[in-house]
DNA sequence: TGGGATTTGTTCGTATGTATT
DNA sequence: GAATACATACGAACAAATCCC
C-alpha cells in the first residue's frame, strides 16, 4: 500500500519535511496510477505529514515552530489522559508487555542509533494502545508522527534517546496506581523530550520556514505573490 | 464543495447514522463525478463521520456505545485543556465574543428547536477556536461533529440543551482565571451533557450496533472488545 | 446456487493551472 | 512579459467485486 509506504517515508525520515511529493515518481516507484496516489496523499494530509496546495503538488509538511507548540501542547494532554486511564488498570500482562519492550529499548541503547530513537517512541504508542480507547489510541499516533517531522526540522540530531530510565519510572508509578504522579512524570517526561528538541530556545527564524508559511493557503499566497513582485529578484 | 454539504448533512442528522452513501447518487446530485465524491468520503472517514468498506461502498457511521464513551473521554480532556490554555488570558475583545455568542444562544432558547442547539455546540467550538491552538481547534470540531452522530442514535430527541447557564459560569471563570475551577466547570458540563444523552444507561444493544461491530475490519473489533472487557465497569 | 444488475476500484486522457526560460 | 514545459484537477470508461433475485 502506497500510503504505509510514504508514511514510513516521512517518519523515518527517509523523505526530509519540505520534500516535493509529485504524483508521476511516486506511482511509477510504486507501480500504480496517479489515483491511488492521490488518495494516499490526501490521507497524509489529513493527518498532517504532507501539505497540499491548489493546482501545486504535495510535499512533505514542513511544520512551523508554531504549530510544533501546538502539537507538543496537545500531545502532553493526550499522554497524559493515557497514563490516567492506565493508572492502577494494568493486567499482568499488559505491564509484562511493557517490561518487554522497555527491555529492547535497554538493549539497544547500547548499540545507539535510530533504532533506539524507534522504540522510543513505539513505547508511547503501546501506552496508547493499552488505554483500549481506539480513538486516543489514533490522535496519539498522529501526535507521535507529526513530533517526528518537527524533531527533523528543530531537533538536535540524536535527541529523542536518553528516555529509558523515565519510561522505567512510568511503568512502576502506572503499577502503584498513583494517578498524580503517573500524570507528573508523563508530564516531565515530554517536556523534557521537547526541550532536548530544543523547541524553546529562541525562534530560529529559517528562511524556509517563514516561506513556507506564505506558500499554503490561496489567499496569503497571492499575498506573497503580490509582496513578491515589489521586490528584487 | 461537495465535502462541506455531506458534512454538513451528517451532522445536522439531514443524513441518519447507519444511511448507505453511494458514489453515483451524491454524484448526480451536486453536479459532479465520482472522484470528487470519492474524495470527500475518504476525507470524512478519516473524521469518523463515514465508514468506508471494501467493495461495499460508504454510509454514515453509526458509532458503537464503546466507540461513544472513547470520544466523550476524548472530548473532555481537549475542552479541558481549551479552557486551561484560555483561563485568564482572554482579551476583552475575545470575552465579547463569547458574551455575544451567549446572548444569541439565551435568545434563541425561547424559540428552542435545532438553531439552539447549534449554538449550544457552536460555543465550545468557539471556545476552541480562541485558544489559536489550531490543531486542538481541529481536534474539537472532529470530537464535537461526532458527538453529533452519537446523539442522534443513543440521545433524547431534545438533550443538548438546558446548557446556557453552565456556559455563563463557564465564562466568568475564564475571565476570573482560577483554572481549577475552569477545568472543573467544563468536566461537569461535559459531564452533564453525556449524562443528558443518557450514555451512562445500560447498554441498548440496538441490533445495528452490533452487526456494525462485526461488519467492519473483523479482527481489530474483537480485539479492541476483548482487551477492554477488564476495564471500564 | 447462479447470473444479471448494480456499485465500486482503477486507469488514463484531456483540460487547466503553475513554474520557468 | 510571453511562450513553453510541466504537474495537477477532473471526468469518462473499463474492470472487478458485490448484491439481489
Amino acid at each position: 500500500m502506497v500510503y504505509r509506504a510514504l508514511r514510513h517515508a516521512i517518519i523515518e525520515q527517509a523523505l526530509a519535511p519540505g520534500s516535493k511529493l509529485p504524483e508521476d515518481a511516486i506511482g511509477e516507484q510504486f507501480g500504480v496510477s496517479r489515483t491511488l496516489v492521490r488518495e494516499a496523499l490526501a490521507r497524509l494530509e489529513a493527518e498532517g505529514l504532507v501539505t497540499l496546495r491548489r493546482n501545486r503538488g504535495a510535499a512533505v509538511a514542513y511544520p512551523s515552530l508554531e504549530e510544533a507548540r501546538d502539537v507538543f501542547t496537545v500531545r502532553r494532554t493526550m499522554e497524559m489522559l493515557a497514563v490516567e486511564l492506565l493508572c492502577g488498570q494494568l493486567r499482568e500482562h499488559d505491564i509484562a508487555r511493557l517490561e518487554a519492550h522497555l527491555a529492547s529499548e535497554e538493549d539497544a541503547r547500547h548499540r545507539g542509533g535510530a533504532e533506539s530513537i524507534r522504540l522510543a517512541g513505539e513505547f508511547h504508542l503501546l501506552l496508547a494502545e493499552l488505554t483500549g480507547n481506539a480513538l486516543l489510541n489514533r490522535y496519539v499516533n498522529e501526535l507521535a508522527s507529526r513530533c517526528s517531522l518537527i524533531l527533523a526540522i528543530y531537533g538536535r540530531p540524536h535527541s529523542a534517546e536518553c528516555a529509558v530510565q523515565e519510561h522505567r519510572q512510568l511503568i512502576d508509578a502506572l503499577r502503584e496506581g498513583d494517578i498524580a504522579r503517573c500524570r507528573a512524570l508523563m508530564d516531565e517526561h515530554l517536556a523534557a523530550v521537547m526541550d532536548r528538541a530544543l523547541l524553546n530556545r529562541p525562534p530560529p527564524r529559517d528562511v524556509r520556514d517563514v516561506l513556507a508559511r506564505y506558500a499554503e493557503t490561496g489567499g496569503l499566497a497571492a499575498a506573497a505573490r503580490k509582496t513578491r513582485k515589489h521586490r528584487n529578484p
